[in-house]
DNA sequence: ATTACTATTTCCCGAGTAA
DNA sequence: TTTACTCGGGAAATAGTAA
């Protein structure tokens, strides 16, 4: 994927080869980068022209460093990559209004569940939920990236008679304004295109909704690295 | 300097082509990457077969999105990257210790100095500064490097009979162990070669240091981003 | 207009090898 | 041992053009 020139680059950075000279074997180089001596030869003649490192010859070895330009050459990538990777990313689901069966208002009474919402998700939840059929392919996709995301955990119980099972949500913005989550049951009825809403309003009174009216919600992805957890740690 | 795959990957991260399709012709991105439609047309396609991106024929545009495993690549690199760059740098100087005019003395001795450097630098300095003829290369580069990076001024001042310069001072470890400062003077006759150390101990009796001795200075730059003053900013 | 094919050129990689 | 040259094969970029 990367060219050799980067690859080489990023090699001798990794190395610690900026504010040192450093001593390496075109083979040795080679070798790290699964590629042949000829080729870091010849690259390296390259990088020298261009002013990204300073070859200097001592005896048999060659001694090399990365200048400051080159240096500033990963900057600059590093520099654009953060800014694409680092910003938080609005992800919006839109979709129809449908009813279901009367469930979400079943499970969100059930005092274990309701409790639970009112401490994790921080607000008194209205005793339902609102059903989104989602429309569009993309809107699909981001369901599953923030399934992925959901973070808020409304652990699973028993009552003796039955077992229920666990949730997880993620604040959103409904139509992105009202305070809402979305709200992702592990046992559901429901479809991979299919998302439901909590709220502290009653949604379809507030914006007088109806069955196969058009809604989306809105959520605010803080970072798209890997290391949420290590990111979300370090935040405080 | 990056390959088009990369270049390409990058425009379509930017344009915000992750978690949502976007429609945007051939010649536009080749355009905007300075670089032919066709090649772009190639790309494009390898990149799907790839599958870092997803294309969608609609009527007469292309819908184009970035695939997990395409917003991955760049992390991956993004990874990498920080590895290098955020990582604290150690830069040393190495030397050989020759005396100067006593000039060290007088300086540090004027309380104006003096204070200054108590509270700024952070320890009771002994009166006198240690010089460090700059042995290699690197070292006297480096040396320009923490000169850029020295970020504890001392002011300048007036006594009504002359002028006294400012000077800018570096947290260092001498012979990597006992804490110290590298101490730049605005005005000073020694070259790009030599270095002055100030320390809280008398480091020539510490060290039992004699005119030649081979010694070092070690300091650590907290990461290597351009953007130093933000970043301190956020330390506290 | 668009995308993507084919043909041509240009550039890059690496084997062989000299110094 | 090194590094770096030449050169042949092949990949990548673009011009021309079809759909």
């Amino acid at each position: 994927m990367l060219s050799l020139k980067e690859k080489l680059l990023i090699f001798l950075a990794q190395s610690g080869t900026y504010a040192r000279s450093l001593s390496i074997s075109t083979s040795a180089i080679a070798h790290h980068l699964g590629t042949s001596q000829q080729s870091v030869s010849r690259i390296l003649i390259q990088l020298e022209q261009n002013g990204y490192i300073e070859k200097v010859v001592v005896g048999k070895t060659t001694l090399i460093r990365l200048t400051d330009k080159g240096l500033d050459e990963l900057r600059n990538l590093y520099i654009v990559l953060k800014n694409i990777l680092e910003k938080p990313m609005e992800i919006i689901l839109e979709g129809r209004v449908f009813s279901g069966l009367g469930e979400g208002f079943y499970y969100i009474s059930l005092p274990q569940y309701f409790e639970q919402i009112k401490e994790r998700v921080g607000f008194t939840p209205y005793l339902g939920t609102l059903n989104i059929q989602l429309l569009s392919k993309d809107s699909i996709e981001n369901r599953m990236l923030l399934e992925k995301n959901a973070d808020i955990i409304i652990n699973g119980f028993s009552n003796g008679q039955r077992t229920y099972g666990s949730a997880r949500c993620i604040k959103a913005l409904f139509n992105g304004e009202q305070e809402a989550a979305i709200i992702f049951a592990e046992r559901t009825h429901y479809g991979k295109d299919v998302v439901e809403v909590i709220a502290p309003v009653y949604l379809r009174g507030k914006y007088n909704l109806r069955d196969g009216d058009k809604v989306f919600v809105k959520v605010i992805l803080k970072t798209s690295s890997h290391n949420d957890k290590v990111l979300a740690a370090e935040v405080k």
